[in-house]
DNA sequence: CACAATTATATTGCACACAATTTGATGTCA
DNA sequence: TGACATCAAATTGTGTGCAATATAATTGTG
């Protein structure tokens, strides 16, 4: 009585899932190493432009990251009330939210250099294959959007 | 002024970010197909491990999506009041509960055939590097899990 | 300079995810 | 059989995502 689908409709053939499914067993991975310093797993993407590029707007956080102010702003909201950042309007164009990291959201910069090669171990790839699978993986977003 | 970060912690460096960024693109390209049938992407999800084996328990449908009651109850209640399935208790084990497809659910099926395909195409993949690509995401998941 | 578009962010409402706890049913063993 | 561990779901609380709408500041145009 187990009427089978067809391979196409089968969950564990599909790209998707395995993207899908990818994304959550790294967000879990990553929590072990972010919990401890207060962050969760979007916050860290958060952190990561800001360590590259202080005073970024509300905007210039979403762009890479593909999110808008709807999920950005109460999370921002958040990582200010935990006192990683701090929210200052823009003294020449008041519309602009500008996200300033606070000395304590400086410093765990140097905590999270120990990050990637952590999950680089946990992944079970070589950098070769890990660059591969990124090239890859950037390229099919940037065709499933584009359409 | 720009103090760049070592690249080990820029943001499209990383293999989580492409990962992550990648389900987010293929929830919002399924979100145009299923929309007009009244599916969210997750209930697609779970509507694929129905149309293979009706009558699945929570954890049965939980355990190859890696998701829990506190995600799938209140999923599967949304499901039920579409009217895509009926929970049932369980006849010999009322902890139990089943999900049944209705009529209607199991009548999407037929809709959601052409999907695939066109997914594939919206991915700009070829099969075989398809298949590649599932497969070393689906062992990188693994892997991650695992630790 | 008035004033209608545009821009940048914020708000609201809904749908996941997931940790932690609770509830109710089943199994076990003294 | 009656206390107790176990098990399956459901509940609660917090944190994303995202569509749609609102608000306020700025820009462009006549």
């Amino acid at each position: 009585m187990p009427d089978t689908s067809p391979p196409e409709l089968k969950l564990e053939t599909q790209l998707c899932f395995s993207v899908y499914s990818a994304a959550h067993a790294f967000a879990q991975a990553y929590k072990q190493h972010l919990e401890p310093m207060g962050l969760t797993y979007p916050q860290y993407l958060v952190m990561l432009l800001l360590w590259d590029q202080d005073g970024r707007s509300v905007n210039a956080l979403g762009q890479p990251l593909h999110l808008d102010s709807g999920t950005l702003t109460p999370l921002l909201k958040r990582m200010e009330k935990a006192g990683f950042v701090t929210r200052q309007r823009d003294a020449h164009d008041e519309r602009i939210t500008r996200i300033y990291l606070t000395p304590h959201g400086k410093s765990l910069q140097d905590k999270a250099r120990a990050i990637p090669e952590a999950l680089l171990c946990a992944s079970g790839l070589n950098l070769d294959s890990l660059f591969d699978l990124r090239d890859q993986l950037t390229e099919v977003g940037r065709s499933l959007r584009e359409k």
